[in-house]
DNA sequence: GCGATCAGGT
DNA sequence: CACACCTGATCGC
């Protein structure tokens, strides 16, 4: 929850997400989306008092959260004085003190949040510096680097303070599995149970708050059944939503509510009282969307855990997860951070203890941050013909998202021509401290950082191999999610690597999956699992808690319940992390079915760290366009796949990885696939490995003496 | 009667 | 703990 008070110390002019006490006094309004948390005395007599006696203050919100707000009868009265401005747009406007006459201007730009429909983060750019408020947020990594507006020529803005939505910046939750990983096995979940007889229903038990609407749409869009919900009127403008929700009973997808809907499905019966259809009880099944009960698990667990005869629970987060919290500040770099939110057990000085280290006006262990990133970049820049530092940058930043349009820079130019000074002098004052021990120049210093920080990890945490045979973990690269600077594995998704702009946010998964995927995998088994197999690497960390297994296999529901969470523990998804052929065995096991889902590697034997899984029989864009970039075995690989092998029963055993393993594995899992090995470096050494990792943990600063394939880790 | 706040629920 | 609400009780205006 926000305990931001609206105010941003640079404008103290404005208020954002708080309308009550001080805020009143404010000469303009920012609501960052529609959550009542962020809307405290919005409906407030005293600030409708206010508004009647102005005719300038004005509250500022993107379009979606404008028609959301207004939906709303409490808040009509607002009408007149809302501004809707588009994302990605930069706006000018004057904040007038009415009684003095005073008047300071300021530059504002929406950029999207993914957070909720029509939620946005807030660049204010004036005489005081650049601030980003962040709302609430969902980011995946490297998305920041993706934002143009955030962006002045080929480097971030001088940005003085982020106010971040800082809600799982907690170790626990280091990694959140994707939107994307979480949607298909919540999606194969339903799929395997609406489809048994048309008197199988799902109830989704979310929350009533906006931000489940991306998982109805992608799930009426997949299975072509409507979500049945309460209300469906503030979505009458939206198109995109409107056509997959409805408010006929009749469907099999529910996200209906009712004050005690819990009571409701103890009796079997939906939130909106259905029981049977044609005289025929339903069968009803339950999934809840949860992130901190997934934070909590000191297992790793499946997207999907079963809780009960008929109850699940799927991981579902609307906010960024610790690493991604961590890599959008260490690339963002402001002078300054401030917390929007104090994370569950944490207290400030916690938080701004993890934060502070990312910031600019932090110059510990500063030397030694960034030895091996210039290293990292002459490597880079050797082996994709590019020529000077800043086309390092700028192929980085270009490369990601090609599809983005440039003209969206260009428009921003002119506003903020004097910003972009302001940036250059102070990014200059900024690394200057480091300058004399380095070779490297100023514009590249922030996209040093943001690399380097974007796997720093503390891994920490459990250690937790795998040890249930159970538990292999599918995480293989959602490129939305994790691989930022890595082009090619953006570009498989290219879609969904898209900044998040609302439009997009509702199409990104159905845009992931290509038509061949499904032409391949009829089932609906493989179809998930497909996907799934593709999904973050990060969830290969040993840190992390919520491991990004989307076993759709554990989606094999029975009426029974036969199968449920204990039996997961036969099927398994194998995935990039089982990189080594020897890291895991199959063998069949009598009695219990198991579907796998079988990986091969694509070989590259010089470059453990370049090596890729590729499933067999996967048939999706991005497996294509890994091949552009792999080797030709790789295209091989897969058509090869394709023929028969789809499904295999096998049982996975997992724990044969050794320690040694375990940490190439991680040093791996966001490495850029695509940098070519560095000539004259050799394979990490174990011993040498171990040491680096323990040193980070510790938080110790780190010397790389010369360029080894780790280096890359920061160059993800 | 309305609101703010808190307790208790999911 | 609280994601982001909801309901209900109490208190003050």
């Amino acid at each position: 929850m926000s305990r931001f008070g609206g105010r941003v110390r640079e404008y103290p002019a404005v208020s954002i997400d708080r309308f009550d006490r001080d805020n009143l006094r404010a000469r303009a309004y920012f609501l960052s989306h529609c959550h009542k948390d962020h809307m405290k005395g919005l409906r407030a007599p005293a600030l409708k008092r206010r508004l009647e006696g102005s005719l300038k203050v004005k509250l500022y919100c993107s379009p979606v959260t404008k028609e959301l707000l207004l939906t709303s009868w409490k808040y009509k009265f607002w009408e007149n004085h809302i501004v809707a401005l588009e994302v990605e747009t930069p706006t000018q406007i004057s904040l007038v003190d009415e009684t003095s006459g005073e008047k300071e201007d300021i530059e504002v730009t929406l950029l999207p949040a993914g957070h909720c429909p029509g939620s946005v983060m807030f660049l204010f750019e004036g005489e005081n510096g650049t601030v980003l408020y962040t709302g609430d947020f969902r980011l995946a990594k490297g998305e920041a680097a993706r934002m143009e507006l955030l962006h002045s020529g080929t480097r971030v803005k001088d940005i003085q303070s982020v106010y971040l939505d800082t809600t799982f910046c907690d170790p626990k939750f280091y990694h959140i599995p994707s939107r994307e990983e979480c949607l298909n096995g919540i999606l194969e979940l339903v799929r395997s149970w609406t489809s048994l007889t048309r008197y199988h229903v799902v109830w989704l038990n979310c929350k009533a708050a906006y931000g489940y609407e991306y998982l109805f749409i992608n799930l009426s869009e997949e299975l072509g059944i409507k979500v049945h919900v309460n209300k469906l009127d503030m979505f009458k403008n939206m198109p995109e939503i409107l056509y997959h929700v409805t408010t006929d009973r009749r469907t099999q997808i529910h996200a209906c509510r009712h004050p005690r809907d819990d009571d409701c499905f103890r009796g079997n019966r939906l939130p909106c009282g259905m029981t049977c259809q044609n005289g025929t009880p339903l069968h009803i099944i339950s999934i809840k969307p949860s992130t901190m009960w997934f934070g909590e698990r000191i297992k790793k667990t499946n997207v999907i855990v079963r809780t009960g005869e008929s109850t699940y629970r799927a991981c579902f987060s609307f906010h960024s997860s610790y690493s991604e919290i961590k890599d959008f500040l260490s690339y963002i770099r402001p002078v300054n951070v401030y917390p929007n939110v104090l994370p569950v057990g944490g207290t400030e000085d916690k938080v701004t203890e993890i934060l502070k280290p990312l910031c600019r006006s932090y110059r510990r262990n500063m030397e030694p941050r960034y030895r091996p990133l210039g290293t990292l970049k002459r490597v880079h820049k050797r082996d994709s013909s590019d020529t000077d530092e800043d086309d390092l940058f700028d192929t980085e930043l270009t490369s990601t998202r090609p599809k983005i349009p440039k003209q969206q820079r260009e428009e921003s130019r002119p506003s903020s021509t004097g910003q972009s000074e302001n940036a250059e002098g102070n990014i200059t004052e900024s690394t200057e401290s480091y300058k004399a021990t380095t070779t490297y120049t100023s514009p590249t210093a922030d996209f040093m950082d943001c690399e380097e920080s974007n796997d720093d990890d503390d891994d920490d945490e459990e250690e937790e191999s795998e040890k249930n045979a159970v538990q292999v973990l599918s995480p293989e690269p959602d490129a939305t999610s994790t691989s930022n600077f890595n082009g090619v594995t953006s570009d498989q998704q290219e879609s969904n690597a898209d900044v998040p702009r609302w439009d997009a946010f509702f199409k990104c998964n159905k845009l992931e999956e290509s038509p061949g995927n499904e032409d391949t995998f009829p089932s609906s088994a493989d179809a998930g699992g497909s996907q799934s197999l593709f999904s973050d690497s990060d969830g290969v960390s040993d840190s992390t808690h919520i491991s990004s297994q989307n076993s759709s296999q554990s989606t094999h529901v029975s009426e029974q319940g036969s199968q449920g969470w204990d039996s997961q523990t036969d099927t398994v998804l194998i995935s990039s992390q089982e990189r080594n052929a020897l890291d895991f065995s199959c063998f069949g096991k009598g009695g219990s079915r198991t579907v796998v889902s079988v990986l091969q590697e694509t070989a590259r034997d010089s470059q453990p760290d370049n090596s890729r899984w590729k499933p067999v029989g996967q048939n999706r864009s991005c497996a294509d366009d890994a091949c552009d970039l792999g080797s030709k075995d790789c295209e091989k690989d897969a058509e090869a796949g394709t023929a028969d092998v789809q499904e295999v029963l096998v049982e996975v055993r997992d724990n044969s990885r050794t320690p040694d393993q375990e940490l190439r594995r991680d040093s791996q899992s966001s490495s850029d696939f695509e940098i070519p090995l560095t000539p004259d470096a050799e394979a990490p050494r174990p011993d040498k490995l171990h040491c680096l990792y323990t040193k980070l943990a510790a938080g110790e600063s780190i010397l790389m003496r010369k360029t080894s394939p780790e280096d890359r880790y920061y160059l993800t």
